[in-house]
DNA sequence: AATCAGGTGGGAAGAAGTGGGAAATCTGTG
DNA sequence: CACAGATTTCCCACTTCTTCCCACCTGATT
């Protein structure tokens, strides 16, 4: 499983470190997509196979006939990317990637579980405080309700 | 699988590069045609050969009224031109359909899963702000359970 | 303090993308 | 039917970008 928090540098050639906890698990090529919250979702190739399956539901029409469709596979396929993990466990963020996640010299990786999500770091600390704020509130709520 | 997006130039003689990831896939010659969303689509014989069949079938999923599959027929066939690929994999884009998808020097070529789309680079950033919304609910989607 | 592992940086070889010229083919005309 | 001009096809060359490899740095460990 896949779990942490790193900050790693994106360098000027667009690569970045995946942290040593995770490599033996990402095995020697990954997918990149745009994720939730401007951040990008790494897979390994068999996470992706399953990710891509469950959500292309494969009835027997033909793939581009809906609107729908195609624009959910313009997005699924169309702005993924697969990338080799290189001798010493980097991968390069294509640009197209790189820049919807706005990301720049620093990133966050984040191990979620059976993916990997890349932050620009400043997003991902806000992202953090906010969610702490909210938990915060949940927390003051579920005691209010307890009261009395 | 055909994944990925890249922006490539149509130079002066109709020619575009195709992916060097897609290479392989793609084979010697592939069949290219008018797209839906003005763009084109281009698929290995192989995958034509199916959708070529599938469109054929009397008894196919289109739930068209028979003049309307004449007619959807003809767009997909009459206007579809077999392509072969040069020895540094590019391929020539007849003038009608340059012209259709309104191309002109820079194009992005886009990966989807079977077939390989060429759009006006302009238009697909367009395309691509436009869908951004939807792209977030499909995001969301693709989360699933796992999210944070 | 030395060693080791993880992370970062950069140079060089190779590949990919682009452009253009020469050969081959086609077209229209004398 | 031959020929000139135009168009297409094939091939080669240049340039830029990518990939591979090695070296260095930093921090942790023994």
């Amino acid at each position: 499983m896949l779990i942490g928090e790193y900050i790693h540098t994106i360098d000027t050639k667009n690569r970045i470190s995946l942290p040593a906890k995770f490599r033996k698990e990402m095995g020697k090529s990954v997918i990149i997509t745009p994720g939730l919250d401007k951040c990008l979702f790494v897979f390994t190739t068999k996470e992706w196979a399953k990710v891509s399956k469950r959500l292309s539901d494969s009835d027997s029409e033909l793939s581009f006939l809906k609107a729908d469709k195609r624009n959910f596979n313009r997005f699924m396929f169309g702005r993924a990317a697969e990338v080799d993990v290189d001798s010493i466990g980097r991968i390069l963020v294509p640009d197209f990637l790189k820049e919807r996640a706005g990301l720049s010299d620093k990133a966050a990786v984040i191990g979620v579980e059976d993916r990997v999500e890349i932050w620009n770091d400043k997003v991902w600390s806000q992202y953090k405080v906010r969610v702490e704020k909210e938990a915060d509130q949940l927390a003051e709520k579920l005691a209010g309700e307890t009261k009395i």
